[in-house]
DNA sequence: TGTACATCAGTGAACGCGCGTTCACTGATGTAC
DNA sequence: TGTACATCAGTGAACGCGCGTTCACTGATGTAC
């Protein structure tokens, strides 16, 4: 019974202890997350990651192998808020016209684009792991069957995927093409771009049948 | 006269060395474009593009200042090569469907990809000096004229600017959207951006009107 | 044409820097009795 | 509770590397007479 007591205590600290652990490694995922939010990829050193996190970079080499294991993971992070974040966004919407969910994607995006602008530098860097590449194509499924509702929504019941495929891209592209448009104020780009997604929509609406 | 001659010739020899000085100056531009066609922009270094010119690293500085001068230069040739070509694609068409024009304009970008990578990296870096982007932006704004041209072509005379925009960002968002699709063979993926292209077009000509 | 000289394109070596990664060590914390 | 010991998270220093840039030099080419 001692023995069992002893490896109970041992779970129990083991466990404290991998809660602990899984609390440092966070911290360093959340500053990595922070100077990707604010840093050229190419230009993201572990130093400066460690610098955030307030620890020596030495540490950083306790709670993951690599350079690489750290970038992806966080990667993936951000990867999952988006998804969540944009679900979270969609479903609260009482009345989901495609007008609406247009909007409401383009607009986080555009809010929080340093999610945007690391998934599209991981993107063309193009030494993306291929598992990384599987899980970033089901959300990106996912959230194409989210616009699948919102046009069924809109009682087009049979709109094919490839429909889905070129709304989703049409509204990536809004993202992409207008975000660093030059010299204007970043409030007026923001309802630019709200708007060009709102008449997307309606563009994709009215005549993505009868192809 | 002695002097007028002396002067004169000066002057050639002047112009001969430019033309010398040019010429070595393309060497190496086109040497850089061939190396950001294969390398992610944030690891091309001076000493690859020196490399592949096949001269020394240090001779780079006989004809540019610094890194930054070159990149943008040779950044710059990208565009307006993807601008050229892309005018010319269009204009040859004999009858210019929206689908047509839209379906030329992802080939060739889709075919020279490494142009749109370069282009991609360069705006995502944010570095570019803004002389740059007003360049960029005038070239991106006649392309758009030349897709109202094609609007205008299927009768749709007054088509407002910013569905335009729309139409722009979403052969944008197919060519960034579909390139890294993964598990494919890349000519399923050509095919397939070649669709959305066309489907994308007859949505906009079908859906554009009546805001 | 031949010779002495000036120019300058091209270069390898070197500099200083920041990087990813490793290493030997420290010192706080937990364990055993 | 106090003490001796084991563990191991955290670290600064160091390594080797490739980078952008500079420098002192070389040697081919053009000029003058």
């Amino acid at each position: 019974m001692g023995q069992v007591v002893k490896l109970a205590e041992n779970e129990t600290f083991d466990t404290l202890r991998g809660k602990q652990y899984g609390v440092k490694r966070e911290i360093i995922l959340k500053a990595a997350e922070r100077i990707f939010a604010r840093t050229p990829f190419g230009k993201v050193s572990l130093r400066e990651i460690a610098r955030e996190a307030g620890i020596s970079h030495a540490t950083i080499y306790r709670y993951f192998p690599d350079r690489q294991t750290l970038f992806v993971e966080a990667f993936l992070r951000g990867v999952r808020k988006i998804e969540a974040n944009i679900r979270a966004i969609i479903d609260r919407k009482r009345k989901r016209t495609l007008e609406d969910v247009a909007e409401s994607f383009v607009t986080f995006l555009f809010d929080h684009d340093h999610y945007f602008k690391m998934m599209s530098n991981f993107m063309l860097e193009g030494d993306v792991p291929s598992h990384l590449h599987e899980k970033i194509n089901a959300i990106a499924r996912s959230l194409m069957d989210e616009f699948a509702d919102a046009f069924r929504v809109e009682g087009a019941e049979d709109v094919p995927r490839v429909t889905i495929h070129g709304f989703f891209s049409a509204l990536n592209g809004i993202l992409i093409t207008f975000h660093d448009y030059p010299g204007r104020e970043r409030a007026d780009i923001r309802r630019h771009v709200r708007r060009l997604a709102r008449l997307t929509a309606g563009i994709f609406r009215r005549g993505w049948s009868a192809s």
